[in-house]
RNA sequence: GGGCUCAUAGCUCAGUUGGUUAGAGCGCUUCCUUGACAUGGAAGAGGUCAGAGGUUCGAGUCCUCUUGGGCCCACCA
């Protein structure tokens, strides 16, 4: 073929997805008998764009399922998108915001329209994207989490959930965004160190006393105080307990509560308890029946509540309020304190534990299902650590708040009366919070499911559907089963669930890998997926996290503009070390574009000389007449096959690039193509034809082998091989009849004296044009050399090869010893380098080696000599030490004589 | 406060069950451009495997501790 000599990716990447995509390549083959194989992808927001987290992720998945395919397996890829309710609102919002308008302003319905709009224009993006990647999803089953389909299995799974009383209404204190303005889940809220203050603030006595002083993070919260706790047995506040205090500012009183959860320790021993705006002491109000006081509102602005300070922001009035104190002498101390302080995960804004009423899963009966999954049922992490995270987060769940206060997303399916709901709340928000806040649904006029004709409560007909939506991640706990059909009972369903193999990363174990587990026992009572392969975070050097801020960004779309998809994926897949974090730095990727490069080119040199075509099997040659370095590199090519399936059905991704890297180069390219072409040379046409055979052999194993890492180049490449699609190839297998360990010590045999020569040749600065003189002395095996004289000659730049017993060695000359190995005796080399040897310089490099010998040596003596090595090392082992120190003996000697001849 | 993880060549990292002389890519040094590939070829330099102790005939590999990075979880305000 007259192809450029490098390879240009960018013709080739889009024509052969295309082909592939138009050829139903990617469709399980419905004819296979193969078993099912299937893979759901994470699905990636429709407000992604690709980064190097999905490159890793997809790349990975990528080549699981093309490596099963192509094992026979039906196998499936299942893409889709999240909706990402959160994030796109927001993403939509900000749009809205350049319009100099809101969402508000627009009314839920045409806000909802304008979502649909954008995720209509620029939410197959990330879709596109994967297909650039290479992503062989069958796309003709893709599906979003807001599809009509997934919908339903969303309504389908809280009905089920309510009816076996696992939701449930509640007024509690959830994590709020005050900038996004709804509820998030625990897991959605990210923890962070802050440097902030702890702040000692007198609460003098009501009665005109001193009082005590309290220690707080957040002094602003102090506006909605009802009481203050210390521990029962502290000396300090003994007299004060039951006492009552004045909360400064407000002027309020406050009781103070003994209770042994009070760290004496910590701060002053004395805590404030703010019922509606800490989590602690929610739990603390309820347990002493507390009423809890709400200082702020959505917004995270001061409320009516908050007295002088109403309207403020929160952190101005906590500025204000330390003001206000430090004037009254009230503020007794400050001093630096670090303290987690949770961020919501999408804008990063500082949560404000809020009360309000939301829909929550109950967890602990599905956590049960969870644990059982791994004990159980065989759920298994790669790698298994993660196996222990999972547990003790299922272990110490807490229930899933799944209402969220946004508009795009699946609707809440539940309907309230518009008398009786109003009024319960009211009473609920008044009441104590000792009293029971789940919801008492037929009282508060709340009806799950379809619209009721009539409220069940008071009868009225005033019935308002739930304002608010799920969590997205409602939506994606059910993906393994939602987009294969469910509810419905498909041909789908019931051929590939459960699913084979989850590939994701660690940070959504909790999010999302845990919840489907559960979802899958809960409504089919199957695991979703046996395995689970977690792999690692993208960094870059240095230890960071990849983040737009820090203009760290490596893009991988620029990577495959720069060196092309195929280098892309095969770099990453050799970073690939098992659930290790990757570092990344531009110049890796320059790794897989080498290799794509020498892979091209060396099927250029295959390609464009004679051969027989490969499709002729069987085998058209008599495997007698086959060279030393044909049964070689067929031998090579045995294990380079079973190591790399080995590797790819243990998930071991770099093993597997590591092994296709060595053969292809080191062995294929530097060995076997260097003596091929010298082959070619000798004149016989049928030896010239085998040899181009056997190339094409190997390069045709080469490419399935590396068609899962680099399917655009090696598809191109296989195609000037035969017609049919790489696609559709098996995936090799070991041949017995060519392993072939003889070959493989003979040739060694060779190679080690071509290196040996070469290393002298380098070593006395020998011209690369000019010849050197082999003189071998040696018994056993030296017939070895006439046979393969030509292409020893050429790699090894010898003009004349004599191997005898008893030559003369010529003064002036370089010299090395092969030891003895199988059918080789020990072999002596003599380079005869008249003047070209300085013979200090040869006496130092035999002394080097000698020495190395001997430190050698006498370090398997010493352990030879050691009685406890000899009565207790296994026999083998023994055996095995004694005849390298013998044949070091020989080494030594022949290096020893060879110095004595020099002086 | 709990847990996980990493520390191996100048850099980035491999090293499956403990067993001769610890590997790769990049970088570096020397040499090589008459056609597969300079995104290349040949040769080479470079490591007391973070430190200390232990188990073992034998430890980069197993155990304990220390030091120094990274991450996750956690209701000390």
């Amino acid at each position: 073929m007259s192809s450029p000599s490098a390879y240009n990716p960018h013709e080739v990447e889009a024509r052969w997805y295309r082909q592939w995509e138009a050829g139903g390549c990617f469709k399980p083959d419905p004819s296979s008998s193969g078993s099912p194989f299937a893979i759901v992808i994470p699905p990636p927001n429709v407000t992604g764009i690709l980064h190097m987290g999905h490159a890793l992720n997809n790349t990975l998945q990528d080549i699981v399922i093309r490596f099963k395919r192509m094992q026979g397996h039906r196998a499936l890829w299942v893409p889709g998108t999240d909706h990402a309710g959160i994030a796109t609102q927001n993403v939509v919002e900000r749009q809205l915001a350049k319009e100099k308008t809101t969402r508000h302003q627009l009314g839920r319905e045409e806000f909802v329209k304008r979502v649909w709009a954008w995720r209509q224009e620029y939410g197959s993006t990330i879709v596109q994207q994967l297909r650039r990647l290479g992503s062989s999803c069958d796309w003709s089953r893709e599906r979003f989490t807001m599809d009509e389909g997934l919908s339903q299995a969303v309504e389908t799974a809280f009905l089920e959930l309510y009816r076996a009383g696992l939701i449930y209404r509640g007024y509690y204190l959830v994590n709020w965004c005050p900038r996004c303005q709804t509820a998030l889940s625990d897991e959605e809220v990210q923890h962070e160190e802050i440097q902030g203050h702890l702040y000692h603030i007198r609460y003098p006595s009501a009665a005109g006393g001193e009082g005590l002083v309290v220690a707080t993070t957040r002094p602003e919260t102090l506006l909605g105080d009802v009481a203050v706790a210390v521990h029962p047995e502290d000396e300090r506040y003994r007299s004060l307990a039951g006492k009552t205090l004045l909360l400064p500012i407000l002027k309020r009183p406050l009781k103070v509560i003994a209770d042994p959860v009070v760290d004496r320790a910590f701060g002053t021993g004395a805590v404030k308890v703010t019922p509606a705006h800490d989590p602690v002491d929610f739990l603390f109000g309820q347990r002493h029946g507390l009423e809890a006081i709400r200082v702020m509102s959505a917004e995270g602005r001061m409320n009516e509540q908050a007295g002088p300070y109403a309207g403020m922001d929160r952190f101005e009035c906590r500025e204000k309020i330390l003001e206000d104190l430090a004037a009254q002498g009230l503020l007794v101390k400050t001093e630096p304190h670090t303290s987690a302080v949770g961020h919501c995960y999408r804008c990063k804004t500082v949560v404000e534990p809020t009360l309000s009423p939301q829909w929550f899963v109950k967890m602990a009966p599905l956590a049960k299902l969870g644990i059982e999954a791994v004990e159980k049922d065989g759920l298994r992490f790669v790698p298994e650590r993660w196996t222990k995270v999972y547990l003790d987060w299922l272990a110490n769940i807490r229930d899933w708040c799944i209402s969220r206060q946004i508009w795009w997303g699946h609707r809440i399916p539940a309907w309230y009366c518009r008398h009786c709901y109003p009024a319960f709340l009211e009473k609920q928000e008044r009441g104590s919070l000792s009293d029971n806040l789940k919801m008492d649904e037929a009282q508060a006029g709340i009806h799950v499911g379809s619209k009721p004709a009539a409220c069940r409560h008071c009868k009225g007909t005033d019935l308002v559907q739930d304002e608010d939506v799920l969590d997205t991640w409602f939506s994606s706990w059910l993906w393994p089963f939602s987009t294969l059909g469910w509810p419905r009972e498909t041909e789908d369903l019931r051929t590939f669930y459960p699913t084979s193999l989850l590939v994701t990363g660690q940070d959504i174990i909790f999010f999302w890998v845990a919840r489907m587990v559960m979802a899958g026992k809960f409504f089919l009572k199957k695991i979703p997926f046996r395995e689970v392969y977690i792999h690692g975070i993208i960094r870059v050097e240095g230890g960071k996290k990849m983040s737009k801020s820090l203009g760290n960004i490596i893009d991988p779309l620029q990577v495959i503009d720069r060196m092309g998809t195929d280098a892309l994926r095969f770099s990453i897949a050799h970073m690939t070390s098992e659930g290790q974090d990757l570092y990344l730095a531009e110049d890796k990727f320059l790794l897989g574009r080498n290799f794509a490069n020498k892979l091209w080119n060396a099927a250029r040199l295959i390609l464009d000389s004679p051969s027989l075509p490969v499709s002729q099997s069987p085998i058209p040659f008599n495997p007698r007449s086959m060279t030393l370095a044909d049964r070689w590199i067929l031998n090579r090519l045995q294990r380079a096959i079973q190591e790399t399936t080995d590797a790819l059905n243990s998930y071991r991704f770099n093993a597997a690039s590591r092994i296709l890297y060595q053969f292809l180069w080191h062995e294929f390219c530097d060995w076997y193509l260097e003596i091929a072409k010298l082959q070619k040379e000798g004149g016989d046409p049928s030896l010239a034809q085998q040899t181009g055979f056997i190339q094409r052999t190997v390069l045709e194993a080469v490419l399935r082998l590396l068609h899962p890492f680099m399917p655009f180049i090696t598809e191109e490449i296989w195609q000037k091989l035969q017609p049919e699609t790489l696609m559709r190839a098996p995936w090799p297998t070991p041949n017995p009849a060519w392993i072939d360990p003889e070959a493989e010590e003979l040739f060694g045999r060779l190679d080690f004296l071509v290196t040996e020569v070469r290393n002298i040749r380098a070593f006395f600065r020998v011209p690369a044009k000019e010849k050197v003189t082999l003189l071998v002395q040696g018994r056993k095996g030296t017939a070895l050399l006439k046979e393969h004289e030509n292409w020893l000659k050429r790699l090894a730049g010898i003009g004349e090869l004599t191997a005898d017993e008893k030559l003369k060695r010529p003064s002036g000359s370089a010299v090395s010893h092969l030891p003895a190995a199988g059918p080789f005796d020990a072999w002596d080399l003599v380079v005869p380098l008249a003047g070209l040897v300085n013979l200090d310089v040869e006496r130092k490099r035999i002394e080097k080696e000698i020495e190395a010998l001997q430190v050698r040596a006498k370090a398997k003596r010493s352990r030879l000599a050691d009685s406890t090595f000899r009565s207790k090392a296994p026999p083998d082992v023994i055996a095995e030490e004694e005849e390298s120190l013998k044949e070091l003996g020989a080494q030594l000697a022949k290096w020893q004589d060879s110095l004595k001849q020099i002086q």
